[in-house]
DNA sequence: ATGTAC
């Protein structure tokens, strides 16, 4: 339990949790000075009961483990969702030097290129009352979902190597999706730097029948209600208004991105002992930049993310099809646009200013958004104006967030926020304070809230208990200009594995 | 997160 120690002058304000000590630097912002082996320092973006909680696992402990990576920049940042993870606090962000530094799968995560997206309807809340059981229903029946395989698309291993190497313009080919979804995905659903011919055999099989499908854990799909709209003419950009029926899919790239992740951890831990022994924990295990390895992985991962892209596309458009039975109308009448997909478990090579100087950074992203401002070239040019749509998902009891990225997160945060609510206790904890099925009744009767799922064990792991204050994180996020809050919705229907 | 374990 970390304690908070000062006197009443902000700037002297430290915490203290398990050996480690952070100063205040202003609000919201903690730091793990400089010491000993670390090559940077460490941030953490959070309130003080937000950095209580972070201080409860070894979140803390991993982040300052992360300031001993080669090429490591100005510091390692976990954001204020933050716990502990592979190595790396899932809630982290590292940007690190593409030239003489490294790249480490650790810091991306097993599941590359898990992330959100979220489909507008021109359906109002009113409108759908009353199909919920109906709707949620068909969901379910219609997206897979659960552990193992069975997807919407079955692909033999030379359509694998097609989604991996193209992504969602797989997808426009085959019919599922259309030419305004690529426009409004990050990097227009592709990532050109993606090596088919990098990612293993045994990866691909695991992929192939798995090709449009949420899987399990905190994966799901849900339909939601917009709640609040906190800045209007964002919102206006975004097409978002108060009581309009949105979907937001949450999932990644499978047993495929998660075989990757595994393949080149033991990869580099074989042949990169001489920098895995400098660093404090296997788990952060990287290839130096310009090593062999350090290609090939970069080439996998980015294939990952294009398979990963593919899988939501699918899903989303499938949700199209549903959406049309249920309410006996065309998904165009019903206006089921993209509104924006994020990834929130990636490394990208992007070029950031660093003292002043142009240098291309491997930034680490694990459960943290990429955030960029008004007028950044990445985003989209229907949303260039008001910056990138971040969205943020909270539990499935609480609500989630749309925010736009903040005029401060290219200087504070390597253009990044948070990702989630972030976890407050393990699963296995989870399952003992909760029970799937009474968590279900209670979502129902007194929130109207219509949950469906493959196991009442992921019912339990996921219930809205189990998670942090996703308001407070926000908040964070709001009140550092890294990410600016636009609208807030609520569950209406959840399916999940 | 994950053919829920190497």
């Amino acid at each position: 339990m970390g304690v908070a120690v000062g006197d009443s002058c902000m700037s002297n304000l430290t915490f203290e949790a398990n050996g480690i000590t952070l100063e205040q630097v202003r609000e919201h912002v903690w730091e793990i000075p400089q010491e000993g082996e670390m090559r940077v320092p460490a941030r953490v973006l959070a309130s003080e009961s937000l950095l209580e909680e972070i201080s409860e696992d070894k979140t803390l402990e991993q982040l300052k483990n992360t300031t001993h990576l080669p090429g490591i920049t100005n510091y390692a940042i976990c954001m204020p969702d933050g716990h502990q993870g592979y190595g790396f606090p899932v809630g982290g962000v590292g940007a690190i030097d593409a030239e003489n530094g490294c790249i480490s799968p650790g810091a991306v995560g097993y599941d590359i290129n898990c992330g959100v997206r979220m489909m507008k309807t021109n359906l109002t809340y009113d409108e759908l009352r009353g199909n919920e059981a109906e709707l949620v229903d068909s969901l379910f029946a219609n997206v897979p979902s659960g552990l193992g395989g069975g997807g919407i698309v079955e692909a033999d291993i030379d359509t694998v190597d097609e989604i991996l190497a193209r992504g969602v313009d797989w997808a426009l080919e085959h019919g599922h999706a259309v030419e305004e979804d690529l426009l409004h995905c990050e990097d227009e659903g592709m990532r050109e730097e993606a090596d088919p011919s990098k990612v293993t055999q045994k990866a691909k099989d695991r992929g192939k029948n798995q090709i449009g499908s949420l899987g399990s854990g905190n994966h799901f799909l849900e339909v939601q209600r917009v709640t609040d709209v906190f800045d209007d003419e964002v919102g206006e950009a975004y097409g978002l208004e108060e009581d309009q029926i949105v979907v937001l899919i949450h999932c990644g790239s499978r047993g495929l991105g998660h075989q990757t992740c595994n393949d080149y951890l033991r990869k580099i831990e074989k042949q990169h002992q001489g920098l895995l022994n400098q660093l404090p924990d296997k788990e952060l295990a990287a290839a130096p930049a310009g090593s062999q390895l350090a290609e090939d992985y970069y080439g996998a991962m980015n294939a990952a993310i294009n398979f990963a892209w593919v899988n939501r596309q699918l899903i989303m458009h499938r949700t199209r099809k549903v959406f049309e039975r249920v309410f006996d109308r065309s998904w165009e009448e019903m206006e089921m646009h993209l509104l924006y997909d994020v990834a929130h478990n990636i490394a990208k090579k992007e070029t950031h200013i660093v003292d002043g100087e142009e240098r291309d950074l491997y930034v680490h992203r694990k459960g943290a958004t990429r955030a960029f401002p008004a007028g950044h070239p990445d985003v989209p040019k229907a949303y260039r104006d008001v910056g990138q749509p971040v969205i943020i998902p909270g539990s499935m009891g609480a609500g989630n967030y749309v925010l736009r990225g903040g005029e401060h997160s290219m200087e504070r945060t390597f253009g990044s926020t948070a990702h989630g609510a972030g976890r407050l206790m393990s699963r296995t904890q989870a399952k003992n304070e909760f029970w799937g099925g009474d968590v279900q009744q209670q979502l129902e009767e007194q929130d109207k809230i219509y949950v469906k799922a493959q196991s009442g064990a992921t019912v339990a792991e996921e219930a809205p208990g189990v998670y942090k204050d996703v308001d407070e994180v926000v908040s964070v996020s709001d009140d550092l200009g890294i990410g600016d809050k636009v609208a807030r919705t609520f569950p209406v229907c959840n399916i999940k594995g």
